[in-house]
DNA sequence: CATTCTCGTTGGACCGTTCCAGCAGACATC
DNA sequence: GATGTCTGCTGGAACGGTCCAACGAGAATG
């Protein structure tokens, strides 16, 4: 509210420019920049008495400039949708570092609260002139479609859209790692195996059509059964409970994901049932959450060191110029066996091999 | 490899700029530039036209440009620590809504690594001139005291360092709260109470220092005795093995963090012990890990949500020149009793008062 | 009718860099 | 001694915006 004063958020006079260093050391600012930058055709010593200048005043470039006539950031944005997940930061360190690597910068921003905001964000990254995005989460970001192209392609973790131009993508086999759980239940003598879904992501979507084909496949087509939920802990909660209450409860549970298992293993044991004595539970990324001591959930892993290293290759190898490898990638996943899966309660002797059952 | 084309990693003419605008809409570039901000003098119907034209041909402002001539970014860095602590997805939430509430964008970056790379992180912070600084973790990272200055003031979240110009810091009291921790356990009726402390840190020390003034207080000084830890759970992991592994073993570990809870989790269960009956556990910072129903940790809460919202709100309150208030503001831990922490088992009758043995 | 005011608009300077063309001077070549 | 090459350096033109002074046209005022 300080009315007729020139409003100044940040005081005049403090950001040194590469003029002021060139008055210091006596030479021409284009010799200053040549030489901050390391050109071939600078004096050895005048290119000391530069730096030295330069330290002196507390001299840093501006990169805003910079990036206004270099026309290149070399930076890429990252959108990660929701920074709860514990397979965000694992995966987020990976990108972070081959970045890196690649001498690029990262951008990070977060989505995952409404549409507007997130738009605003992807918005936020464009104005900046981000070369690329990557896009780490189980659905892609509102708004991606008109934000990628050729001047921004994009990456996704987590989910493979398929048909939308200059977005690739990076991911886990989703059918498959949904058949491993449901294989090494039904190994285990389980029938009534319910999974707790995460809603319309394509994420989703692939890990309930892979259920679905592994509970055909094992002959228990009729008893698959789907209840609503979502890829955070509440959802897990609210889907679990739904399907202790079914007229014939379950023995077994898959869940969409580790987070929202977590909520699962909070509803078995508000139901009173004990895991994995009276329900087994099995959930999905293999975070370090998954592994903690007393949870020790089985759980479907990723490679999601290797997802992220990828990603971040794959997007500033594409931004370097290299010749383009496969714009789609799927790893394959792998079974976490821990604690929270056992054989069904009235341990019938079942035929089929039960190696799965120590 | 490509050798004598001009490298171009992004395409030309993708980008249009408030040029192209004027042009299709027959209007000069300063009048696009003042439709575009809203400037009052403009003809509607004129400002709608600009509009329009930009929204065909994909206009987008160009940020770099945009800040060279503003001289101000509105953009505050995040510096942060640890990513795989569960604290700071809390935290970093509530700074990004605060700081978006107040038109403020943010850009965060990761540390943790070694000093180099910390350093470069905050380099890069400065290149794009940030008006301010917010770093988050248990410790400052290297560098800040070069970083951070009139032109670019900061707000420490967590530790909470006097001294320094231009640095704020938000915080809780972390002597208290290692008190609150220390007064349960002995309420509990323990006396052999072992503190995992996580190293050299200001919080650390702080917590440290806690504990020990409690033990003191509670006529415990000759059986104060802190193990080496670390913030993260691998060190939890290493200091509870230590302390289990004592002469005359703890009945209770007051551990740093919750993340290194975990690993004290882990190591109690290694060696044989149950949790709370062998060995009650406390762990501090009241994170949504500690509350997930299988590990249910007691822990001292600190309002993380407050936390960021507020430091986020006072640093960006001094950019807009609001009075300054506090520099260094300190909240009040509370404590979360969960299942960790029991009656050590040989329930020999206390006269100390007992009401939160239930 | 001349003067002033307001409105809507415009050209140009400038922000801090990079990069290109050019320019002295030293040295080599014929 | 004229010419050419190389080295080390400089001035100026961009880059894409914002903002200020100025300007023509029409309305309001005397």
């Amino acid at each position: 509210m300080a009315s007729t004063e020139p409003a100044r958020g940040t005081d005049r006079a403090a950001h040194p420019t590469i003029r002021d260093v060139a008055a210091r050391a006596g030479v021409s600012k284009s010799l200053v920049s040549l030489a901050l930058q390391n050109a071939p055709r600078v004096a050895p010593e005048t290119r000391e008495a530069i730096l030295a200048a330069a330290e002196e005043i507390g001299y840093r470039r501006n990169a805003a400039a910079r990036a206004l006539v270099a026309r290149r950031t070399r930076t890429i944005g990252v959108f990660v949708l929701d920074l709860h997940n514990p397979m965000t930061a694992d995966v987020l360190d990976a990108v972070q570092a081959e970045a890196r690597r690649r001498d690029y910068r990262t951008l990070v921003v977060v989505g995952g609260e409404d549409a507007v905001a997130e738009r605003a964000e992807l918005e936020k990254l464009l104005e900046f002139r981000v070369e690329g995005i990557i896009a780490l989460g189980h659905r892609l970001p509102h708004g991606v479609e008109e934000a990628v192209g050729e001047a921004c392609p994009a990456v996704s973790i987590g989910s493979a859209p398929r048909g939308v131009a200059h977005l690739g993508s990076l991911s886990t086999d989703d059918v498959m790692g949904a058949g491993l759980a449901v294989d090494h239940l039904v190994a285990l003598g389980h029938e009534r195996i319910v999974h707790v879904d995460g809603g319309s992501s394509l994420v989703a979507r692939d890990r309930r059509r892979g259920y679905r084909a592994a509970m055909k496949r094992h002959g228990l087509g009729a008893l698959a059964t789907v209840v609503p939920g979502s890829f955070a802990d509440e959802g897990g909660y609210r889907g679990a409970r739904a399907a202790l209450a079914l007229p014939s409860p379950p023995t077994a549970l898959f869940v969409v994901n580790d987070l929202a298992a977590m909520g699962a293993l909070a509803a078995v044991a508000d139901a009173g049932l004990a895991v994995p004595q009276d329900v087994s539970v099995v959930g999905y990324d293999g975070t370090g959450l998954a592994g903690l001591r007393p949870i020790a959930l089985t759980t479907v892993g990723q490679p999601l060191h290797e997802l992220g290293t990828r990603a971040a290759a794959q997007l500033c190898g594409q931004l370097d110029g290299e010749p383009p490898g496969a714009a789609h990638t799927l790893l394959r996943p792998t079974l976490v066996v821990r604690r929270t899966t056992a054989p069904p309660v009235p341990a019938r002797p079942v035929a089929r091999r039960s190696r799965a059952a120590g």
